[in-house]
DNA sequence: CAGGCGCCTAACCGATTGGTTATCGCGACG
DNA sequence: CGTCGCGATAACCAATCGGTTAGGCGCCTG
């Protein structure tokens, strides 16, 4: 029974799927499997078992959860323990959403680290859906994005969510922009388009857009330069797509009920049980500095790709 | 960072020093060295410095073993939890000092689990000083012997503790017996007698018995069968060598205090924190079954010799 | 100052861990 | 009734773990 064996089995019971658990942890698919099949044999229980829908737990499973749980985050705690101790950077684990990574979580962290002394804070990208299991197991220290229930949601920032389109497309000259036409588009997004749980997921699940008609691509930059270049439409963040609306790149869709004001949250453990440098971050978030922070992004943050596992260090 | 060297350490910490810990865990000593550097290594803190009296704690280590021993708890409490789920026999681990182990510990458990369903309960011996770390780590569930602090002690059993030697020793025909005489003695003991701790050992601490002049013996059986073969004198149990006495094997030597009433103690974690079967053990300590039990010992229990980490299984 | 005690390191060894790629089995679903 | 998605398994591999014995080294102590 190691830990790595116990945080696979977490989240596996937490995302329901052995194949999730493996895309949190950074690993092939056969190495959560594996780690399961250990744990398995060496506790003599099934503890998770394969359903329609999802993996199941079993009676043991159920006990196991909170334990084993507790004993992966008793184990970043203890490594933050230490460091702590002595006097070395702290560590702030930041993940968010594709979206929110690319335009905001950048600019906010280093405007934090720069006004807040040693952090040494690192930057992931992952699902909505993943969210939860990241902070609870400790994975993460604040999530970035839509607001998460059964942990500390605080609206972090608001945007007014749009549709543009290149200034060539058809749909520019419509006076008014119907949902039936909406759904026949090309859509043209990051890969929160394709997390039914994330920003702009929410958006086309709404919109009923088919599968076969969203493009997922690397950033929203690049989904809107291809949205420049007439080839659909895409969600836009308002204040993020100015400059390309101004210089008539794109343009704003008269759609029904845009824009639309949404919000983007920071979603952290409980006050008790989450790590110091969260705790100041949320802070920070109220101050005057992060909103202008934030806002200050505009396009011109260089597209850079993450993979969720991969948290690049951003200050060491 | 494996649970194995979570362990190492914090046995270490608290018994302040590395021979201790591996007597503990049943393994060489420079399996624990090892343990600990491979822990120092990874973390990047010496943990525990070596000092003139001891193991002391670095801040690091400080902060560290809480933590520390708060996994190696789960992680029992997860196997358990495991095991309750199936239906398995439960386990319940006693250690006992060496006396308690050999004469009042086997008919206890042997009543314990004949009344008590299924139980599979181990039995090992280990030090006074040993006892509260192997409570605390969950190495064990019921701590046998003399009254621990910080652990919740209860009487068990009183005795009554005389000096014995064999018939045609020279003390027996004295009146009264006086300590600078006692001193001069050769005093047969088992473990407990080397372990200043224990009740053995507290006893020729009072007494000012110097080192050279006591010998340690496997078990008490092998102790007052060498007293009754004139080798020198041993602490008793006046019931327990009540029939060797009777037979003219063995006298009680007239010592002023003598005899001396002392208690032997059940030690568990609190209430909170002990496993469901040490608090049945509590429970059948009161009734009379057990006291008959444990009453019913005599010498007839066959000599066996524990060496501390040995844990012997006796029902399966 | 010579031992002895206690901790650490070295050298070695087998078992386990943690990971990979490739493949199989199986249920859902068009 | 294919086939597609997902989990389990196989086969393999390097690294680590957990343990051993042997020996070095600092420090108290007689």
């Amino acid at each position: 029974m190691t830990l790595t064996q116990l945080e696979a089995f977490v989240l596996v019971a937490r995302l329901g799927s052995v194949k999730a658990a493996a895309r949190v942890l950074g690993v092939s698919e056969p190495a959560v499997s594996g780690a399961l099949a250990a744990l398995r044999q060496h506790l003599g229980d099934p503890l998770v078992e394969r359903t329609p829908g999802g993996m199941d737990l079993t009676p043991g499973g159920q006990r196991l959860v909170p334990i084993a749980s507790q004993m992966v985050n008793l184990a970043v705690e203890a490594e933050d323990a230490i460091r702590r101790a002595q006097g070395a950077p702290e560590l702030l684990r930041v993940v968010a959403t594709s979206t929110v990574a690319e335009y905001v979580a950048r600019p906010l962290l280093n405007a934090f680290t720069s006004r807040h002394g040693p952090v040494e804070a690192t930057l992931g990208v992952t699902t909505a859906a993943e969210m939860p299991a990241l902070l609870t197991e400790r994975l993460a220290d604040v999530g970035l994005g839509p607001s998460l229930t059964d942990l500390e949601a605080t609206p972090m920032m608001r945007y007014r969510l749009v549709v543009v389109a290149g200034r060539r497309h058809p749909l520019t000259r419509a006076a008014h922009v119907g949902l039936a036409s909406l759904a026949g588009q090309d859509w043209l997004v990051d890969a929160s388009g394709a997390d039914p749980a994330a920003e702009f997921g929410m958006l086309l699940t709404r919109l009923r857009v088919p599968d076969g008609r969203i493009r997922v691509f690397p950033s929203m930059g690049a989904a809107w330069a291809a949205a420049a270049d007439g080839e659909g439409v895409a969600p836009g963040v308002a204040h993020l797509v100015a400059s390309d609306v101004e210089r008539g790149r794109l343009a704003v869709l008269p759609v029904a009920g845009t824009p639309l004001d949404v919000l983007w949250h920071v979603n952290t453990l409980g006050a008790d049980r989450r790590s110091p440098m969260a705790t100041r971050l949320r802070r920070f978030l109220d101050t005057p500095h992060a909103m202008q922070a934030m806002h200050r992004a505009d396009g011109s943050v260089p597209v850079s790709r993450f993979r969720p596992p991969v948290y690049v260090t951003l200050w060491s």
